[in-house]
RNA sequence: GCCGCCUUAGCUCAGUCGGCUAGAGCGACGCACUCGUAAUGCGUAGGUCGUCGGUUCGAUUCCGACAGGCGGCUCCA
């Protein structure tokens, strides 16, 4: 598809394809061209002059995004054709897929869906072509959109649209795709800069995902229309496969695999966002904490403690009220003073910090500790472990001259990334959010902005890594960079951030003696290496599918005995292991050996040891691994030797045989 | 917070077009079985059908509010 193509003048795109005998139909079909200035453009577009472009097939990415807009015209069309009253928002794809809000007066049910694909169905067999029309000027557009008052909107704000999901308009001209039928006539139509697939017939596979509501132009303050989300792919077999996809997202789905392995549960009688640890889920969460924690001090850091509520006074003086007071729970009045529950622990640190004089000797000074927060957050997006409202951030504070500050931001992300190594992330990108100058949310003087964020974009650059702007995204106080990592099925998650902030220091008055005697202001960096504990175990449980590594696995290794008098073997066995420190037991319930399997391997227990009569008089067990394979006739000195190996080394992988 | 959908046993789910003792599988418990790599058989217990209010002779079923969940939007220091 690289291979070039000359569009000659006066004739189409189509035209040149054709002569090229390349593919009209299947995934292979070439759908659009790229013209030298990179636009893509429609098989019907006849350039003036001479041009050389290059084919683009359904199957690539361009192509796939093609066909995916081309399909939310189909669903629009479908939708106006059953519900006729029906205004049209926005239609653009998006990875995988595509949607299209609408203004209705009902909010679509879940079977309207099933009839607006059995309506796109006949529209894509009828073979519909979609044609380009530019319009002449602004008020041709207008009057030809005046029922469509979302568009008419589009229309007037033109130049101000600066977003990719705009498809409507852009561009230097205004233009609108008709829908032709077979019969040459107009069927339906669209504002629409384009460009689209020569005609309906090339959609191979689709489907309507879901319905949900949107704001227009995505504000709060706007209505909400009702958005269509779908897919398209370019063969069935495609879609088929992105279903499958999607069933193994929801197998891994920590919420659930949370309740089948016994892990932690959101009771209702707490309230909402709020887990609790069973005893499995606990031993995960346990493990993390004591290596972060050993980690850390590794690292240089001090482990501290702080209280949950605080008088409102340091959360003035620390800038988060009124800020951020929506987002914290409601005070409680005690004793003629305003407690609030912590919602971030760096208050509580800075005060630690001020306790005494500090000297410059003792910079950088680093503070840690899994301090617990609470957040109120909106009922609607709390998700899981995930979104709660109470955890504990793995919270750390380096308290820095100005000159230390990019070594130990450097210091920072590399242990941060060895840490995600350790629990088997190695694929990573950097975020850095900056904050919008348009907005009163942030505090500083553009200088201290600039030079903090040149800090941490020097550091980034210099790490290899990815580097993603996310204007806008900053703290109130402070730039931001963030490690987003990817997990096992390719999906990223925003684990760990550090924080570059010059406000904190100033309004809690901190300082430090310098070597000339002076008394100078440091320089504060917020670190959270899983950004919460909860957070962090939820997404490695989706990680590994709940099938922890070893030395996480709440249970590591479960004997099994063939006949109930092979038990007593067994314990003695898992007695010995657990002397080493090993979370293993034995399973003495009256299933028959066969049920216990099956159990052990349903609760993702690494090692299962078995034993019968062959074991118990050569003194072996036989292991069966996780993944179902075997060793059998271990003696017992080597068995205990190889589990306490496997866990101690802290591999993520395994075991097998 | 907004929009839509949902809430029946520990879990997953049937069911009740408003009416008599609300069902199943898994799990739990008990009994029998004693078995070499993913479900032995039989039996028992377990539900004020999310909560509160309304309509009705009668509500798990219809209506409303609230709580919780799910999918999005917005938000995420």
């Amino acid at each position: 598809m690289s291979d070039a193509l000359v569009v000659a003048a006066g004739t189409t795109a189509a035209d040149a394809v054709a002569a090229a005998g390349l593919p009209s139909n299947g995934p292979k079909a070439i759908v659009v061209v790229k013209d030298p200035s990179g636009r893509l453009r429609d098989l019907d577009w006849a350039p003036a002059a001479d041009t050389e472009v290059e084919p683009v097939a359904l199957d690539t990415p361009d192509g796939l995004n093609v066909l995916r807009h081309s399909t939310a015209h189909v669903l629009a069309q479908a939708v106006q054709a059953t519900f006729p009253e029906a205004k049209l928002g926005i239609g653009p794809f998006i990875t995988d897929g595509f949607y299209y809000d609408f203004d209705v007066e009902k909010p679509f049910q879940p079977d309207d869906l099933g009839k607006l694909e059995k309506k796109m169905q006949e529209i894509v067999k009828s073979g519909q072509t979609f044609r380009r029309r530019e319009y002449a000027s602004l008020d041709e557009a207008k009057a030809e959109l005046a029922h469509e008052p979302y568009k008419l909107e589009l229309v007037d704000i033109k130049g101000d649209v600066d977003d990719s999901e705009v498809m409507e308009v852009g561009g230097g001209e205004l233009t609108h795709y008709d829908n032709i039928d077979r019969k040459g006539e107009r069927v339906w139509g669209d504002l629409c800069r384009g460009p689209h697939l020569p005609s309906t017939r090339l959609i191979p596979a689709f489907k309507l995902m879901r319905s949900a509501a949107a704001y227009w132009r995505g504000s709060e303050k706007n209505p909400q229309l009702q958005r269509i989300y779908g897919t398209a792919w370019a063969s069935r077999d495609d879609l088929k496969a992105y279903q499958t996809r999607l069933a193994e997202a929801e197998r891994r789905d920590h919420r659930k695999l949370g309740t089948e392995l016994d892990l932690f549960s959101f009771p209702d009688e707490i309230g909402s966002g709020l887990p609790v640890f069973h005893p499995k889920g606990g031993v995960i969460k346990r493990e993390m904490e004591d290596y972060v924690r050993a980690r850390h001090i590794e690292e240089g850091f001090q482990y501290v403690g702080t209280p949950h509520i605080s008088k409102e006074g340091l959360f003035h003086t620390s800038g988060h009220l009124p800020y951020y007071k929506d987002t914290m729970f409601p005070p409680s009045h005690m004793e003629g003073a305003d407690y609030y529950l912590k919602a971030m622990n760096c208050p509580m640190h800075n005060l630690i910090y001020r306790s005494r004089g500090r000297s410059y000797r003792e910079l950088p000074l680093r503070l840690f500790e899994f301090g617990s927060v609470y957040r109120y957050e909106k009922s609607g997006v709390i998700h899981g472990l995930t979104r709660v409202r109470g955890f504990a951030q793995d919270d750390s504070h380096s308290y820095v001259t100005a000159e230390q500050a990019p070594g130990e931001i450097k210091h920072l992300l590399n242990f941060v990334l060895s840490l995600l190594r350790d629990f088997g992330l190695d694929d990573f990108y950097l975020e850095l959010s900056t904050r919008d100058p348009e907005s009163d949310k942030f505090i500083g003087s553009d200088e201290q902005w600039e030079i903090a964020t040149k800090v941490l974009e020097d550091v980034a650059t210099e790490s290899g890594l990815q580097l993603v702007a996310d204007p806008g995204g900053a703290a109130f106080y402070g730039p931001k960079m963030s490690v987003q990592a990817k997990d096992a099925i390719g999906r990223t998650w925003q684990m760990s951030t550090i924080q570059y902030d010059f406000n904190q220091p100033a309004r809690f008055g901190l300082e430090y003696q310098a070597a000339d005697g002076t008394r100078q202001e440091p320089v504060m960096i917020h670190s959270a290496k899983f950004g919460s504990i909860e957070r962090f175990l939820g997404v490695l449980v989706e990680h590994y599918a709940g099938a922890f590594p070893a030395w996480l696995a709440p249970v590591q290794v479960v004997g099994i005995p063939i006949r109930d008098d092979h038990g007593d073997y067994l314990q003695e066995f898992v007695d010995r292991l657990r002397k080493q420190g090993i979370r293993a037991e034995v399973d003495h319930s009256t299933d028959r050996m066969q049920k216990k399997i099956r159990t052990a391997q349903q609760q993702k227990i690494p090692f299962m040891a078995i034993a019968g009569d062959d074991d118990v008089s050569g003194g072996t067990v036989s292991f069966r691994y996780r993944d179902g394979s075997q060793r059998n006739n271990v003696p017992l000195d080597e068995a205990i030797a190889h589990v306490a190996e496997v866990v101690r080394s802290r591999t993520n992988v395994g075991p097998t045989a």
